[in-house]
Formats: C-alpha cells, structure tokens, sequence
DNA sequence: ATAATTAACTTAAACGTTTAAGTAAAAGAT
DNA sequence: ATCTTTTACTTAAACGTTTAAGTTAATTAT
C-alpha cells in the first residue's frame, strides 16, 4: 500500500538497514548515500511508519489526557497548555473525555495502556474508584492533591482559594454566606468547601448544613439550586460558588429572583474563566493558573518519562482573588 | 516488561496463536481453552498490545483531529461531539491545535499519516496552502466548504448565516452596519462577508470598504478593532461580527465609548457559543449547531473508514438567527 | 609488506500481534 | 471397516521498523 524503507531499499539495490540508518542519520553511513537515500524518499513522498518503529523502541511519543469535559474553558486551557508543551517535544495526545463519570476514567486508562502512550495526565473527577495501581506508565495528577496511589500532582491550593473567597465576603459585610458546589465528591470542590467552612468558623460564623448545596459543575446546575433555594425562601447575601460557571448560574438566578448584584447579592467564583472578565459578567473570582497548570503538568510528565528513576516535587499553585464587580 | 501473548502461551503450554486466537473469541478454539486462556490472562494482568495489533491490520482504531484553537467554545464543543461519538466505535482521537498556522496543519497532516491514523477531521484555518493531495487516508472537513483537493465536508451555510444576520440589522433600521470579521483569507469567513454584501446590495446600502475590517476570532481583536474604529470618529449603528468571541469584544468597546446597546449600536454575533445566552450578555447571533456538526463530520468519517469505495454526501446545515437583546 | 584500524555497509533477529495454511486426532458417514 | 469431515489445535510468515553483530574493502600505521 504505502511506501515503506523496503521499496527504497529496492530502488538503489541496498540492504533495508541502510536505508533506516541513512534517513536517522547515522554515522557509519556515507554522506553519498544519506543524498540518495533521502532523494528516493522525498520522490516517493516516504512517510515513516511510527506504529512499526513504535513496536521495536517501545515508546510511541503519544500521551494521554483524561479530563471530565473539553467544553469546559477551564480544562480547555489546560488542554491547550499540555497540547501546546508536548508538541514541542514530538509529542501528540490522546483527547479522553470522561464526562465526569469515574467507569470511563477506568475505561480510558486501560485503552491508554493498550494503545501504549508513552505517559497520563488525568484530571480525574475525584471518586475513590480511579484505579492506577496496576498502571506501570508514568501518570501526572492534574486539578485534585487527592492521593492516587501516590502520584505527583500539580494543582492550587483549593483550600486556600475557598478560605480567600469567603473571607472576602465576610469582609464585605455578608452575613447569610451560601456555597453551590460542585460534585460533592470531588476532592477539589471538597477543599474549597473546607476553606469556606474554615473562613466562616474564623469569623465566628455558625456553619449552617442549609446553606451548602451541590450540584455539578455545569451553569445549568448553578442556576437550578438557586431556583430551588430561592423558592425554599432562603435569601442569601452572599454565595462562594465552586466553579465561574455555577458562579454564572447563580447570577442568572438571582437576577431571574430580581436581585441586585452586587447589592443585594454578593457572588465570587472560582476559576476565571475567560468571560469572567467581560464587562457585563464582571464576576469576582479565585484565579487559577490554567495554562501554567497545564505547562507544568506537561513538563512534569515528559521528565517522568525521560527519567522515571528521579522522582518530582509535586507542584501547588496559588490561587488569588481578582476582584470585580460582583462582590 | 509487561506481559504478552507469550507469557500466557508459555504458562499453558500452547501456540501463542491459540491465545491470540482464544483472546478474540474465534470458533476453532474450544470452550475450555478460551477459559484457560481468560484465566491466566486475567491473573497475569494481561492487557493486549494495539501498536502490534496496528501494525499486522494496518488500521489503529484512532484519528486525529486538527482544530484552530481548541480553547475557543466552538471548536471545543465540535471537539466533544466528535470525540464522543467516535469513542463509542472503539475510536481514540489525536487532539491537534493548529493555531491558526498553516504550517501547523501541514506538519500535523504528516504527523498523523506516520502515526497511522484511520481518518482526519480537521477544521482548516482556510488558507490555500493546505496540502491534502498526497494523504492516502479518509479526511473529512468541517466549517469550510472550500474545497480542498474534493474531500468531503460538513458545514452550515455561512453566506447565509451573514445574509441573514445583516438583514436583521436592516430590519431593525441600522443605517450604517460594519462587518467585524476574523481572519482574511479564512473561507467562512469570507462567506459570511459575502452575505453581509448581498443583504446591503438587496437593500440599495452602499458597501463602504471602511465599514468592513478584519482582525482574528478573538475577543481582544474585536475590542481593539472597535476601539480604533471609534477613535477614526466612526460611530456605526449595526454591527455584524465574523463570530461570538469578536461580537463580545465590540460590546466591550462599545460600552467603553459610552454607547447604549441596543439603542445606539446593534450587535449581531455568529456561533451562538454558550456565554451568548447568559442574560448579562444575551446576544443576538447566528446558531451553528456545533455538537451537529461534529456528530456529522464524525459519522462521515467513520463511514469513509469502512467503505472507502462508497463516497458521502457533503452535509450543510441551515444557520438560524437567534434574537436576543443586543439586537 | 603486513598488521591493525576504520568506513560503509549487510545480516538477521527482535518488537507483539494476527492469520492463512497445515496437521493430527476424533467423530460421522457409507 | 474405510473414507470423509470436523474439531482443535500448531506452524510460520507477515506487518515496518530498529539495532547489535558480522563482513568486506579501503585506509592507516609500523
């Protein structure tokens, strides 16, 4: 079908080892013949075959990203960072959306193994059931400090970022503070509900089990439980929402409610999406690092790979308010 | 290093055919044996190698997808779709982020052949450079029915997307409607360009060359296309933007001048990306259905893959325009 | 002039599968 | 009782590379 190093080989009447050394520039191959090799090839448009060398050198310059949803613009970014890093270096990857479903995290990982990527990065969605024990290829942790099976991680401090948000309220003034989280599995939406809790009790706030609520991490999701909470007439001053999208839902229910933000209604978000920072959202948030993230996910792993014996220091990133006008 | 088709061939005292053959249940293996071997498979932690696989049936159950900018919530959601609905026949897909660079897509093109990809996707950035005519393998196209060397592609009709949404301006009574496009040379683009014409010329408008400025997709170039376009002392009344995220940067700039929307400026978007629907942004646009479009160009692909003989019908899907309060 | 070294190849095995073709024993047909 | 068919395997080649080890001829050293 295609052309392989035999038809070159053919062609000029030399063994195919010549033909493999002379196009991988070896030196105990002529100058002369590295000119015909590579003029045979470029005539018959060769394209080496990477699954066959693939199979001879054990690595397949391929990795593997398992994140819970591209859609979303904060593992897009992240996304783009690790695309971006690992190219650079010969390198392509593996897209694996687990839809926030911890059996295709499973699934992915063994469909990683089998397709023999050189290495993983997971964002994994934080449930008990990730299993990496039996995986024997390097792994880079990214989003959750969660310990799977000890592996490095690179993640901000969640805890932090939630204790600054809540903090920021309270200095605000409010008095009645909500948290719409995420999955409550998730061990990152979990740490930022503990520095919320850790912010309150600093404050002498009464924890109050009504005021925390979760969903997922979808607008959709932000927007429900305020409806829900709005209804069960529980008008809060201030929410510390998991995530800018369920930030953003919050809003959309709020004003629906006919609230005022920032008057009536304080909301920070987490993360800083891109349209957070439109003047018409505006909303306060924790910044988190995104490509940073992803950069240092992305070199983390390759120098996992390139050196599996040295073992890497975890990287925590921190996180920082950027305050606008909703709170 | 890991374990193969040997180790368990060995530990049973069979061919590693026998295996081979056991493992993917063919009927001149016995009952007992295919048990034997799942056993032993199982204990062993056996997990099938694809790269040799690949290289016998010469076909690696992956494809690779080359989009612009996967951080862009249009190509991300197509991105989804696709990976999605592939993932579902045993397909994994290579996530290539061309930039906006032609040179990108080339050097991905050619990547991708040597890591034997069964099909490409790609969404080309629409310049003329793009190099198809000696890729052997099934290409599907989507967003651009330029042609590129025949291949076959999926898109919604953006001449008429933009016909459509700049007779909504006229409707609305804007005198002096601008085009804010991406990219010059990319092919959608000059399409929805060519429907802003056709929609002035059918209603007697002048086409004003300085009425129609290019920049990237970009919210930041939106931004600074206005801004120096308001600076020039032009003050429009009805503004067409070549996409979402540029829509969302002439508000931007808009607001900063002072100008009411809708009442001083109209602006009409294209994509509906999902922040065009939020309240505080509530943009008029032109619906693409991307998770469509991504599920077509998919399916097509998959098509081609299996029968190779049989050729597909290119897919355009109707755009819509979606009424909401900037215009 | 001969031995040692170097340059430029070739040979052949290996990577982990799949599969067409071959084989021997058991089962069924006449 | 013999021939044919079926069952359940095994053999061996193939996929397209890479690479350690081997070979031969040319070059350099003594």
């Amino acid at each position: 079908m295609s052309v392989t190093i035999k038809d070159i080989a053919k062609i000029l009447n030399v063994s195919y080892a010549t033909v493999s050394k002379a196009l991988s520039d070896r030196d105990d191959i002529s100058e002369e013949m590295k000119a015909k090799v590579r003029k045979v090839a470029e005539e018959l448009n060769y394209k080496p075959n990477y699954i066959a060398r693939g199979l001879v050198k054990k690595e397949t310059k391929t990795i593997g990203l398992i994140i819970p949803d591209i859609t979303n613009p904060f593992y897009s970014e992240i996304a783009m960072a690790i695309e971006e890093t690992v190219n650079k270096e010969g390198y392509s990857v593996f897209l694996c959306n687990s839809n926030w479903k911890n059996s295709n995290e499973n699934d992915y990982i063994n469909l990683l193994t089998s397709k023999k990527v050189d290495g993983i990065i997971i964002a994994p969605i934080g449930e008990e059931s990730l299993n990496l024990e039996s995986v024997d290829i390097p792994i880079v942790i990214v989003g959750t400090k969660k310990s799977y099976n000890n592996q490095n991680y690179v993640v901000i401090d969640d805890e932090k970022g939630g204790y600054i948000a809540v903090k920021h309220l309270i200095k605000q003034n409010c008095k009645k503070i909500m948290f719409v989280g995420g999955k409550q599995n998730v061990q990152s939406n979990k740490q930022r509900l503990e520095g919320y809790k850790r912010a309150l009790i600093e404050s002498n706030y009464e924890i109050n089990e009504q005021y925390i609520r979760s969903g997922n991490f979808k607008q959709e999701s932000g927007y429900l439980i305020m409806k829900k909470v709005f209804n069960d007439g529980i008008i809060p001053d201030g929410v510390f929402a998991g995530n800018d999208l369920l930030a953003l839902g919050v809003m959309r229910s709020a004003l629906d409610f006919g609230l005022k933000i920032p008057d009536d209604i304080k909301i920070v978000g987490f993360d800083d999406i891109p349209f957070a920072s439109l003047p018409e959202i505006s909303l306060t948030t924790i910044l988190q690092p995104k490509y940073k993230m992803g950069e240092h996910a992305a070199n983390m792993l390759l120098s996992k790979i390139k050196n599996p014996e040295i073992n890497c220091e975890n990287i925590i990133l921190k996180p920082k308010l950027i305050k606008r006008k909703t709170g």
